[in-house]
DNA sequence: ATGGTGGGCGACCCA
């Protein structure tokens, strides 16, 4: 079962990319972010004609996610229990068995901007729902962009970043405290080496210059880390013709 | 040099 997260920074744009990525990686489950689009116009049909169901909660312009899967998706909740929000940034289902979490984690703009305190309550959130979704659901995969990258390994030029927004302290804390309920960092389960991104910023020639952040992420819960036999980033979609600013990460469960 | 590119929308906001 591979299992895919990908923030495609509008659905409308890159949906041909995301028609060949599928065809190509051939994943069981996709977590899209930043779809910007309202759920009557997500595009459903389009999607069940490449072999893939999906479940969405979308608005206009900003913000929108969605499950791809091939299988029927169950038990849909699109919003985190108890948290008033006006933006649409979480979706959870179970797809074969296997709870699986998409969140699009809020940016935080800058360290110290009100957006970065709404980032830090909206983790805070997050960590209290997981906790109750671990209880419920042991097999447990939470996956999105986190808008964090987990350590300096993950950072182009940790100098350059330190303290930074998606680098700061509180920011990787918060990530932390989400590790803490009993998740993995599936990248980190199969490999230490640095250097491996899932960002690049459009500006700079960032991708050019690898310039780069591993902000996408697929956490796995203690009860699946013994099957998850492999991991990885699909770079190349973050090369062709007009992309997303994201590329694919993804992990593969044995049954 | 506090820049730049991209998407969506509608003449700015968000990343």
């Amino acid at each position: 079962m591979k299992i895919a997260t990908w923030n495609v920074n509008s659905l409308n744009v890159r949906m041909p990319h995301l028609k060949q990525w599928l065809v190509e990686a051939q994943p069981d489950v996709v977590g899209l972010q930043e779809t910007k689009l309202d759920d009557p116009r997500f595009p459903d049909a389009d999607i069940a004609a490449l072999g893939y169901r999906s479940v969405f909660c979308g608005q206009k312009t900003y913000n929108g996610v969605a499950l791809l899967s091939r299988v029927p998706a169950g038990e849909c909740v699109v919003a985190i229990p108890g948290f008033e929000d006006e933006q649409k940034r979480v979706i959870a289902a179970t797809i074969d068995g296997v709870r699986v979490v998409n969140l699009y984690v809020v940016n935080g703009k800058a360290v110290g901007d009100p957006k970065y305190d709404y980032k830090l309550r909206w983790l805070a959130a997050v960590r209290d729902w997981l906790a109750e979704e671990i209880r419920a659901h042991p097999e447990l995969v939470v996956l999105g962009d986190f808008n964090i990258a987990p350590d300096d390994r993950d950072v182009h030029d940790p100098a350059a970043w330190h303290g930074k927004i998606l680098c700061s302290t509180p920011e990787r804390d918060a990530l932390r405290a989400l590790l803490d309920l009993g998740l993995h960092d599936s990248f980190r389960l199969h490999q230490q080496e640095a250097g491996h991104f899932s960002w690049w910023d459009y500006r700079l020639g960032g991708l050019r210059r690898n310039l780069g952040l591993r902000i996408d992420l697929v956490l796995v819960s203690e009860a699946l880390r013994a099957r998850c036999a492999a991991a990885g980033i699909d770079r190349e979609p973050r090369t062709w013709e007009r992309p997303s600013d994201h590329a694919p990460a993804w992990v593969t469960l044995a049954r």
